[in-house]
DNA sequence: TGTACATCAGTGAACGCGCGTTCACTGATGTAC
DNA sequence: TGTACATCAGTGAACGCGCGTTCACTGATGTAC
């Protein structure tokens, strides 16, 4: 996917082991889900025996969490990407929701690990650090628009923070109908799929405190 | 869950194996999800052994989808329950959206199973009217704001159906938000979630055709 | 009321499968001299 | 430049496990007479 053809810098045996298992188990969990993963079939694809991943991996779910902190990262800079194009927070966010989307359909494998591995953050420090650095990123943009003190009516009164869950939850609907296919196929679906999630972000901030 | 003890209409050796089944099966979902249900352990909770439920279900898809259908039912009568209480079609999405989010929360093994358990509708036809039912139940609501011919700038031109769909992509992010916790936990959570869903769906049906 | 019988729900053992993980090993590599 | 050696990535076989499904069976039930 992002490696040109196959780098094979030729360390010792297979040379990139590392990376090849992380691509298979990548590939694998766009095909069967994070549930439907196995370390066997990821070896099977890389060409190696069903112990090799061990020289490279504790278990199993320290593969999936090293996906899943790309997935984080991958989040991070997409979605920091899509707030620097405007200084309005209504329109960052608004780009934050249509990014959320595109991520979801062009990532999908990443997109199902961050979100529904079930892995255990306590486990992996720097897991859980790259998921902060994402809310990080997107938590100044709704302080602008619910300074902290604003008690809501909401859950533990910070109306900040429920303002972009909501938004990131209204995105993640449109993302999971996107891929079950109910907004159609293709880049066209994408297209309206982030333009319907950018017009409910806008809804929402403007719903905002009603 | 509804039976009120525990029936025993005693018919032949356990009596009421099938919906015993049933029943360990949706707790099952419930602690694993769909894909971490198993007849061997469904059995084990039963107290019968791993080969007695093929008696009553051709596989372990086929016990799957009786649950799913009673999934999509359920989800039916809580739906029509909700948009019964008025006649502006506005009000009618809003209050089913908000009683999306409570099956969500109060019935989340039957919601998981119709939403993800991947089940092979073609194979059951029972399954597939049974979710036609929700559909047909919803449809006419959105109708009454974007009647037949309304070409949108949307997908396949039916712009009832995506409204409908914007509208449940709201309710079902939210949904999934409140239960992996984010909302807060407990009744007081449900209520403000539903809420946030009640008003979501007004502020796409406010800004439909925009 | 009593007996013979057909039915069929549930048993227990077995099958083949794929999994995660461990282990002693081997043989190519890079390095020290 | 050549040789001896330590390293360590990858092997292949094995383990115990839980699964879905099948099979011949058994024994309680309901029914026909």
């Amino acid at each position: 996917m992002s490696s040109p053809v196959k780098p094979r810098p030729v360390g010792h045996h297979h040379g990139d082991l590392r990376n090849a298992l992380l691509r298979a188990a990548l590939a694998l969990v766009g095909e069967r889900g994070p549930h439907g993963f196995t370390l066997a079939e990821a070896s099977r694809r890389a060409g190696v025996s069903v112990a090799a991943p061990y020289k490279h991996f504790a278990d199993r779910e320290t593969l999936l969490a090293e996906l899943a902190i790309r997935g984080y990262r991958g989040q991070r800079d997409r979605f920091a990407a899509a707030v620097s194009g405007s200084a309005d927070p209504c329109e960052q966010l608004a780009s934050f929701a249509a990014a959320y989307v595109r991520f979801a359909a062009e990532e999908p494998a990443l997109f199902d690990i961050t979100f529904s591995a079930g892995l255990d953050k306590s486990r992996f420090a720097e897991l859980s650090a790259a998921g902060d650095e994402v809310s990080e990123l997107l938590l100044p943009i709704v302080r602008r628009l619910a300074p902290a003190g604003d008690t809501d009516t909401d859950t533990d009164g910070d109306a900040a923070l429920d303002l972009l869950l909501r938004v990131a939850a209204s995105a993640h609907g449109l993302a999971v109908f996107l891929r079950q296919g109910l907004f159609g196929i293709g880049r066209g679906a994408l297209a309206d799929t982030e333009e319907k999630a950018a017009r409910t972000a806008r809804a929402i901030v403007r719903a905002r405190g009603v």
